[in-house]
DNA sequence: GTCTATAAGCGGATAGAC
DNA sequence: GTCTATCCGCTTATAGAC
């Protein structure tokens, strides 16, 4: 937690700047001044220059690690389950949607090879939110289904409504999302409870 | 349609080249050359520079003409107007996934004034969703949330799919997510059909 | 209207002092 | 390890010729 070495400071400010003004706006000397030292210094802990300080912001700001282990756990209801899921992102609302609104922004410079760890950590989190369903809901297509519908409201919702500012116009809260998700897609599927047939 | 003034030959071409590369991205040395003259002609016809190319661009990116005013007619069933809303969406998804792409890049430069236009105009086009659906759906609530949760998962679907490029390793193309929105969103509102109590 | 030429400055990057 | 000094290239922007 405290100021560590100048490569760890760079870093965190690197990130951030980069966050919030994205990779191509912002130049070194920004990222020097923000961490106290000259652009020279920025050298001798990244030869690589300012990609390789890019580089090493994205691994950072990978999205892997959004689900704790211990949050992965399945109570007896959906009920229960739909709970904790949007509690959880309701928590982690606006850090969560800067990192993937910068995320989506920085995606389309990178070429496919750069790309893939990416996708590949996107798609895992849909298919544990479909695995997870599949514990309540028998029909694996429905599933299946619910879980993308989820998993791109979600991500709508935090890009088109938090990010582009239509919270405050639409009253459209969290809250009142999570609420609206409920009552949509979840309806008919709260009362069920987790199946223990086949494992 | 033919060459016109310079002046629109460099908006045209400077909304190109923001919309794939980024604003801060784009030079005026590219944008001149692409449209085959000088960056001091540029000035001739925008004094302002880069700054006014961008505020003119930005009036033609306007989402509000999005839904052409032939295809507003209501038919009789909510599986029709279904129908012809998600057609519409999937014959427009690569440029209209770009142009919000861009929209949700460059909006975060914008000061509050200057995101005001688009985002009334994102609202108008959730609103007038709503209000169609009140067409078939009596329960003012529920259409209200109903076309919330629709134009947020649209709107991941296009970023988070098309954009982030998860269709081919999720084999979610837009004929499939359709399909599970339908079942997932609309499953129990489709058999509904036109109200003409009031009005 | 559009060009050539050029000013002024910023960006990334490096050499060498300490 | 970190700084000063500096290089080069590119960008925005303007003045003045045609």
């Amino acid at each position: 937690m405290s100021k560590q070495n100048l490569g760890d400071t760079i870093i965190r400010n690197a990130a951030e700047l980069f966050r919030k003004q994205g990779y191509k706006a912002t130049s070194i000397k920004q990222i020097a001044n923000a961490s106290d030292c000259t652009t020279a210094a920025l050298y001798y802990y990244f030869e690589g220059g300012k990609a390789e300080i890019l580089e090493t912001v994205m691994q950072r700001m990978a999205p892997d690690q959004l689900l704790p282990e211990e949050k992965r756990a399945l109570p007896d209801t959906l009920a229960e389950f739909f709970e904790i899921r949007t509690n959880l992102m309701k928590s982690n609302m606006p850090q969560l949607a800067e990192r993937v609104r910068w995320l989506l922004m920085e995606l389309a410079n990178l070429s496919e090879e750069d790309k893939a760890p990416f996708q590949r950590q996107l798609l895992g989190i849909q298919a544990e939110m479909q695995k997870s369903l599949g514990a309540y809901v028998e029909d694996e297509t429905l599933a299946r289904q619910v879980s993308w519908v989820m998993f791109c409201s979600m991500f709508g919702y935090q890009q088109l409504v938090v990010m582009m500012g239509l919270q405050d116009e639409s009253g459209l809260d969290p809250d009142n999302y999570v609420e609206a998700v409920r009552n949509v897609i979840f309806k008919d599927l709260l009362h069920l409870e987790k199946r223990v047939d086949h494992e």
